[in-house]
DNA sequence: GTCTATACGCCGATAGAC
DNA sequence: GTCTATCGGCGTATAGAC
C-alpha cells in the first residue's frame, strides 16, 4: 500500500502494479504536455522503467495508453453519475452533484480534469467518442430534460442548456487548472454553481 | 484575384502569393487535425506545392507557420476589438460587438475560431502566450472593469465575470464548430448573447 | 523561387537474452 | 516480467540543380 493515492482515486482499480504505474506517469505528462510531447521513453523513465519495451508487454502501442486512460476516466465519470442521480430526483440536486464532483477533481485530480476539459482526445483517439457525445454527457442532457418537464428549469432546447451551463462550469474549472484564477476550485464552486443554475432554472433568484 | 476569399478575412494581407497560401493551408489542417498530426508534405499538398523545400523558402521552421498563424489572428483580433470600443462607451454596446464578431467569424471562418477556441497552442507555441494572456484578453477584461464602475455590470471579480461571460459564449460556439449544434451560429446568437449578459448584467431581464 | 534528392534524428515498435 | 540492443519509418530540415 503506497500512500500516493493523490490523483489515483478515480483511476479505476488501484493497484501499485506496473500497469497502473505506466497509466498514472502517462496520464500525468499527458496533462502537463500533451500527448504528441509525450513520448514512450518519458513514460517509462517517469514510471521508474529502464526500458520502454516493458511498456509493450502492458500495452499495445502508445495509443493503447490514451484508449485506457480515456475509457477508466469515463467509466469512473459514469458510475459517479449514476450514484448521483440515484440520490436525488430533483435535477437540481443531481447537477449540483455533478458540479461538486468536477469542483473536487479539479482540486484534488487536477491531471484527470486535464485530460477531460482541456485535452483534444479526438486528436490522437480519433475512434473514440468525443466527450460530447459520451455516455456521460448525455446522461447531463437527461437530467436537464427531465428538469424541464419537472417545471424545475427552463423551457429551452436541453442542449443548449447544457452547453450554457457547462460553459459556466467548465470554464471556470480551466481557468483554475491553468492558474488563471488563483485560489482552488473550491474556493470559486459556490458563487460559480449559483450562476451556472439561475442561469437555467426556472425561478431565479435574479441575484 | 481568386474568389475563394472565404477564410481569409482576417488572415491579415489578403495576398495570392505563396507564403498566403501556404498559411491558409496550415489553417486550414491545423484547425481539422491539430498541429502535430499535420506534416509539411500535408501542408506543401494542401498549397499546391510540389516540394515541402519550397516552404523553408518562406518560413524558418514548421513552428514558424503556427507562429505567424497564431500572430495574424491576435493582431486581427487586437484590431477588430480596439474599433469596436471606438464606436460606443458602453460596455454592453462593448461587449455585444465582440460576441457579434465571434459569432460571424464561426460561420464566415470556422478555421479561425477553431485555431482560437479549440487548439492547444501552448502544446505546439509553448513560447507565446496562452490565450488567456493575450492582449485581447485583457482589453476584454477591461471593458468589463469599465463597465463595473459605470454601474452597468454587478459588482464581481472581473476575472470572474470574463470567465463567466465567455464561458457562454465560447462554448456555445465549440457547440457549433463541431456539430452538436447543428445550425449556423448566428441561430443561437441572439439568446445566447442575452444569457451570457444577463448572467454579468446589474440590471437583469431576469428572462 | 520552385524543384529533386538526400541527410539526419527521433521515436515507436520488435527480437531475444536473462 | 524486465532488461539490452536494434530496426525501420516518418517527418523535419538541408544541399544544390534549374
Amino acid at each position: 500500500m503506497d500512500q500516493d493515492i493523490d490523483n489515483t482515486q478515480i483511476a479505476a482499480d488501484i493497484q501499485a502494479d506496473t500497469p497502473n504505474e505506466i497509466l498514472l506517469a502517462a496520464l500525468k505528462l499527458f496533462a502537463e504536455k500533451g500527448y504528441f510531447n509525450t513520448s514512450l521513453g518519458d513514460i517509462a523513465k517517469a514510471a521508474d522503467i529502464k526500458a520502454t519495451s516493458t511498456i509493450y508487454q502492458h500495452f499495445g502501442d502508445k495509443q493503447a495508453i490514451a484508449l485506457k486512460l480515456y475509457e477508466s476516466i469515463f467509466d469512473n465519470l459514469n458510475v459517479s453519475i449514476d450514484e448521483i442521480r440515484r440520490k436525488s430526483q430533483k435535477s437540481s440536486e443531481q447537477l449540483h452533484g455533478i458540479v461538486d464532483l468536477f469542483f473536487k477533481l479539479t482540486d484534488d485530480a487536477p491531471y484527470i480534469m486535464q485530460f477531460l476539459l482541456v485535452l483534444n482526445t479526438s486528436e490522437f483517439l480519433p475512434k473514440q467518442n468525443p466527450i460530447l457525445e459520451t455516455p456521460a454527457f448525455a446522461k447531463v442532457v437527461k437530467i436537464i430534460q427531465s428538469g424541464i418537464r419537472a417545471g424545475e428549469i427552463r423551457n429551452i432546447d436541453p442542449i443548449l442548456a447544457t452547453t450554457y451551463f457547462f460553459g459556466i462550469i467548465n470554464n471556470t474549472l480551466r481557468m483554475v487548472l491553468n492558474g488563471e484564477l488563483d485560489k482552488k476550485a473550491e474556493v470559486y464552486q459556490p458563487q460559480t454553481w449559483l450562476a451556472a443554475w439561475n442561469l437555467i432554472a426556472k425561478k431565479s433568484t435574479c441575484f
